[in-house]
DNA sequence: TGCAAAGCGGAGAGAGTCTCCGTATAGTTC
DNA sequence: GAACTATACGGAGACTCTCTCCGCTTTGCA
């Protein structure tokens, strides 16, 4: 086992936690790694040496991420509601959790088909729980739906919602249509065929 | 009215012209300005005059645009087909043109509620050819859609088949949940409730 | 206490966007 | 067609951002 020094573990941990607050208030693109290793107070060769990209950091700061994907699914699932309900439910709270900290919506979803992303690991968990929901809702969903499928549509819709400025309920609304159509079933539209 | 010097014209539109191809062939953000200058033959400040900054150039870019939504808007009324198919055409045409120059549909989505954008003018055309749809539709369409949402939701389409490497076939199908679910009548899924 | 090995930090390379301003030229006026 | 002025040109460089290199410092073990 290769031993870590304190002061490296020290810093490393400083570093995340310093970042975590600063991308929260400006969003991803609006910070600098300068400024992250100036409010850490370490080089920037430092900072480097703990994550040798800007996304790097990023999925440090991640860390707990998969843990509250997880946590929003079972809740969504464990809902005593019509499927569309808890389909809405899971939707929204994904949705919320990619626009949490603005820039970091576009980054993960491209990152989606990408295994050598260093967001690979959080596409897995995303994608993971769109499989569990599907599996959960199987009755009530579309037929042949992917998880790939439905992790870019919430996706995309967050990606909007992150550079427009739009006002409270109108990703919801967006929402509903695509959870609509991913309960659609065959023939449901047969009028309009 | 202001006369326009000959060498003035002539520049800009050697600069338009000379940047569409390297848009295309490299995409938005691939493309510095600093290479156009050089490949339309003219100094960074003629570029930047012409054009303040980089979207100001694309905008001038897609100047033809307007008539290609315009027209796929028309092409796909008048099918003679049901609502369904007429609105995935419109959908593919629509997510096509927006995937056109890499980079360039999160730029215009995003810019969907800007006035202030540079691309503002492509942006209400856009919005007019969604209102075209909802009318021409009217009778199949999900009660209550705005354009602005679908603009959203095909931008969110677009952005996330720019960023992503889909194989082909790919969009098209997340294009077909949105479709069903910009059908939905009230009640259509009601079993599902 | 001594000494590798690991870690540190900041100057600076490289790539972008965009500005400033001295120079050149188009178009008008006589 | 020569002189003049408003307009346009061009490129050096200011500024910002990501990321690297390497001489110096600190840590943890013997």
């Amino acid at each position: 086992m290769v031993p870590v020094r304190a002061d490296a573990r020290r810093n490393r941990d400083r570093i995340v936690e310093v970042a975590r607050d600063i991308f929260r208030s400006k969003g991803y693109d609006a910070v600098s790694m300068d400024e992250v290793a100036k409010a850490a107070q370490v080089g920037a060769g430092t900072l480097y040496r703990h994550f040798p990209t800007k996304e790097d950091l990023y999925d440090a700061i991640l860390e707990a991420w998969a843990d509250r994907v997880n946590a929003a699914v079972e809740r969504a699932l464990s809902l005593d509601a019509p499927a569309r309900e808890r389909l809405m439910a899971w939707l929204a709270d994904f949705a919320a959790m990619l626009t949490e900290h603005r820039g970091a919506a576009a980054r993960i979803t491209a990152a989606l088909g990408d295994p050598s992303s260093p967001f690979a690991a959080k596409c897995q968990t995303y994608l993971g729980a769109n499989e569990r929901i599907i599996e959960g809702l199987a009755s009530a969903m579309r037929p042949g739906v992917e998880p790939l499928q439905i992790s870019r549509l919430v996706g995309g819709v967050a990606v909007v919602a992150d550079t427009s400025e739009m006002p409270p309920g109108s990703v919801a609304s967006m929402l509903e249509i695509v959870a609509d159509g991913l309960l659609a079933q065959e023939g449901a539209n047969l009028a309009n065929r």
